[in-house]
DNA sequence: GCGCTTTGGTTGAGCGTTCAACTATCTTCG
DNA sequence: CGAAGATAGTTGAACGCTCAACCAAAGCGC
């Protein structure tokens, strides 16, 4: 039997395009920003990112693919690129020899301290500044109800 | 003299990360059902419905453009798919012999009208369900102010 | 009417992502 | 042990987006 399709109603149609519209521009700005200033895109900086916090800078693929919400094939896509910038170096895993490890290189660290600031402050102007203390808070619980209810399921 | 940056304090940092990821996961999964139910990306889904809605499913290029928050360039592509899987028409504008108008045909109609009850419920799903009504309204706010502030500047 | 600028739109190269194979290693279990 | 299946990661083709360069028509100023 037929199930109907539960329609969004106007204020949920309303709420969806506004948030389409908001959550594309904020990823363009910032996306066009890194990469005038940093040569690089936003997903690449955020690997950087995952990369200087881990232990020795370094992590394996399969856990820098997971702490970065990315399939694999992208991973090392964007891993190939990463090297061939030398910000990252790829090495054996000691302990399982189909593993890889990424290595963030001292080069890698100084352009991603470089980048840091200007796109923290464009981080700023886009959201953090348009936004109420409240709001803020809001929008924090809803993104980490989202982001468990997406990768939950 | 030396601007110091501003940056994020721990609780902007968890609002900012958890925004990121609900936000990827949520198009990168709406992405991913369009593309196996529809064969077309969110992007172009989004175009043949700005169309759907326009008087004689009809728009002028750059008003498509800036309905659908698209560059020049990036509509100029996607309109050339569009138009090689027969879902839009290109015609010369009348008034100005510059312009293209860009024209939803009844196949594209078609394929839009199978595609929209399981995109509905994909968004539901993933985002209206997961939220309380009054997150929902948090978010419409939240996002409308984004939206302004981003394009505004 | 005639240059200058602006606007509308297209094009091609380069890059990043996806998807579907594919290889190699590890694990499990009879 | 050895075969079957799971896991780690890579690869190449297809596709979508960006950027800069470009062309054509329209508007503007004199």
């Amino acid at each position: 039997m037929a199930v109907m399709t539960r329609w969004l109603d106007p204020d949920e149609q309303r709420t969806w395009r506004a948030y389409v519209a908001a959550s594309r521009a904020l990823m363009d700005a910032l996306d066009r920003e890194l990469q005038r200033d940093a040569g690089m895109p936003h997903a690449y900086y955020e690997l950087l990112v995952r990369l200087s916090e881990a232990p020795d800078r370094q992590l394996r693929m399969s856990e820098l693919a997971e702490a970065s919400g990315s399939s694999r094939s992208r991973l090392s896509h964007a891993v190939a690129r990463l090297e061939a910038a030398g910000w990252v170096r790829r090495e054996e895993c000691p302990t399982d020899r189909r593993g890889q490890i990424a290595l963030l290189t001292d080069e890698g660290f100084a352009t991603l301290a470089a980048a840091a600031p200007g796109h923290v402050e464009g981080v700023r102007r886009h959201l953090f500044d348009a936004l109420s203390p409240a709001q803020v808070d809001q929008l924090r619980r809803i993104s980490e109800t989202l982001a468990e209810h997406l990768t939950g399921s």
